[in-house]
DNA sequence: CCCAGGTGGTGCTTGTGGCGCACCAGTGGC
DNA sequence: GCCACTGGTGCGCCACAAGCACCACCTGGG
């Protein structure tokens, strides 16, 4: 049993018992529901489908064998009862927020500061960060593509997100460092419709060996890629080495000659019909497959802000991939 | 309060967002250890394991980015930081269970009427109830050891208990009615020492058709089981009809016969030796499993009260039965 | 008249968070 | 030394929250 207690103050000798506190989640339902008035209405401002705050406040009536809202065609309205309950939850409910934004600011993870691939910054990310940031007026974001990992022992950033092509050796990762794939998207080479009318075909993966190759800074990419498909001794490639992946793509727009790109990056030229995935559905251009991963301290993995940001993103590129294999496939 | 609302707002209005609440789980976790001064004693108190307890403080000290509590070796001390938060929460957290009290009662579903089986009643659930009872000391329990389900329709009960061979037609349940099986025990042939020493033996269940059966009363519940382990043309069975279970045990307890009985009903008696069960661990007497079935309206299901009462149920079973198989097994 | 755009309700499937268990390490009193 | 207490953790289970797709219903307008 508790001890005679030296100084501690105590917050209240006699509590109702714990036990006799509804599911939270319903609670949280009802208020927003109280507040706005309408199912729908609340689980839109919970971020939640309204089937869920349906069945919460089902629940919860049930479990408190009282009736909380009358449903009308025009919305829900609070019964007798209900808006006693509402008045106390609501008022409790904003005193923990208050009391917990409070807290959260002390903590002074008020900001993100995430470092990307460029190219994933320049035709996925920036365009859709905005609406994260909508959703999330608390946090205060910071993006920075990159071409290389920051130093996450020294908090240079709080969150990275990479490219890898899995049939290339993978970079090992420091102990310190956590990582998901956020998404697998196939590595296709590109090129303007022109470019391919006026060169000859490609038929198969050595036919490009022929062709103007645009590479980024290094020939590895091509020619790892190359490689993948069982070519061996390509010898010296060569070609221009334009030192970051959306100006070989924008060479390539131009007809300049054949880009390696991932579908997301080049995912607007294809729909829009500038660029062409060369051998395309084709046997003899199986996919080779890349993933974006993030990575992040593996002893902040958990944290309020990172954790929403894993979550927003990882819904959303599931929304987008569907799209993305219906452009090109 | 009132939104401006001329059409879709997809805007936060003023309220803090909801999205910046810790998960509750963890917050009512913060708030016993708060009170309590320690995650064990926390966790007793909420009736969870110390390790549950001790996840959420971790989980919700990474999600504020705040620690909120000193471990040290005697227990668990709130920092600075934690106090000021414990004060508001607790006193948050008393708000709401106050009124929700409140409306509990006035949904005067304080009451839990439990019909059951006479067997377990008498071997099992009265011996147990007390444990309940201490623990929802705002319950008031009615237990009615009964031959025949309540009325349902009527309310006549809140909740049923009753056993079902499964080698027997399951009984038809109304639409009405919703059931959950509670537990699976073997319905075992049992008689005293002394009367297995003084008849012949009894290696196969055809054996049994020289003894004295003991009845409830009718002959259906013996001659089912026989006729389950294969045998035909049983013919009239005879034998006293003691016209309840626990009679028939307290027959076989001295030595007038054979009973039937579940093993859970015979559960002390086996373990005391004053029964034995016969075939036990023999090839020739593979188990015939009989189903505790817990039964109540279908539109109560969801309701606090009963809704407790199972979960005890099961849990305290779950307990239970391990030590069931090793007393005779 | 019906149809479009609201409302809430519900069966089905999936993913995850809450949970218990069993075990660990550190501390302190006897 | 042992023992009783503290909190921490890897693992596996499962109940519950959530999403989705679809339903019934109401209402106002072309």
């Amino acid at each position: 049993m508790a001890k005679p207690s030296a100084g501690k103050a105590r917050t209240n000798p006699n509590p109702p018992t714990r036990q006799s506190l509804p599911p939270f989640e319903a609670v949280r339902a009802f208020d927003a529901v109280g507040r706005l008035g309408g199912i729908r209405r609340a689980a839109q401002w919970l971020d939640r489908d309204h089937a869920v705050v349906s069945r919460h406040i089902r629940m919860l009536e049930s479990w408190l064998g009282v009736q909380l809202i009358e449903r009308k065609p025009s919305g829900a309205l609070l019964t007798d009862d209900g808006r006693q309950y509402h008045a106390v939850v609501a008022q409790a409910m904003d005193t923990i927020a208050y009391a917990t934004l409070d807290l959260l600011n002390r903590g002074q993870h008020k900001g993100l500061k995430i470092y990307c691939a460029p190219g994933f910054a320049l035709h996925w990310l920036s365009g859709r960060l905005d609406a994260f940031e909508a959703k999330n007026p608390d946090i205060d974001l910071v993006l920075r593509p990159t071409e290389a990992s920051p130093d996450f022992a020294s908090h240079e950033a709080d969150v990275d997100i990479r490219f890898n092509a899995t049939y290339e050796e993978q970079p090992e990762l420091p102990a310190l460092v956590r990582s998901q794939i956020i998404a697998r998207v196939p590595i296709i080479a590109v090129a303007s419709q022109e470019y391919l009318g006026r060169s000859g075909p490609i038929a198969r993966p050595a036919d490009l060996l022929g062709h103007h190759l645009l590479h980024e800074d290094a020939f590895d990419t091509w020619a790892n890629w190359l490689t993948s498909y069982g070519l061996e001794h390509i010898g010296a490639l060569s070609g221009p080495r334009l030192s970051q992946g959306h100006l070989t793509l924008e060479a390539a727009r131009r007809g300049r000659g054949v880009a390696l790109a991932n579908r997301l990056a080049a995912a607007r030229d294809l729909q829009s019909g500038r660029l062409i995935e060369i051998g395309k559905g084709s046997p003899s251009f199986p996919h080779r497959l890349g993933e974006y991963v993030l990575q992040m301290r593996r002893d902040r993995w958990g944290d309020r802000i990172p954790r929403r940001f894993r979550q927003w993103l990882i819904r959303a590129i599931d929304r987008d991939l569907p799209a993305l294999e219906d452009d090109a496939g």
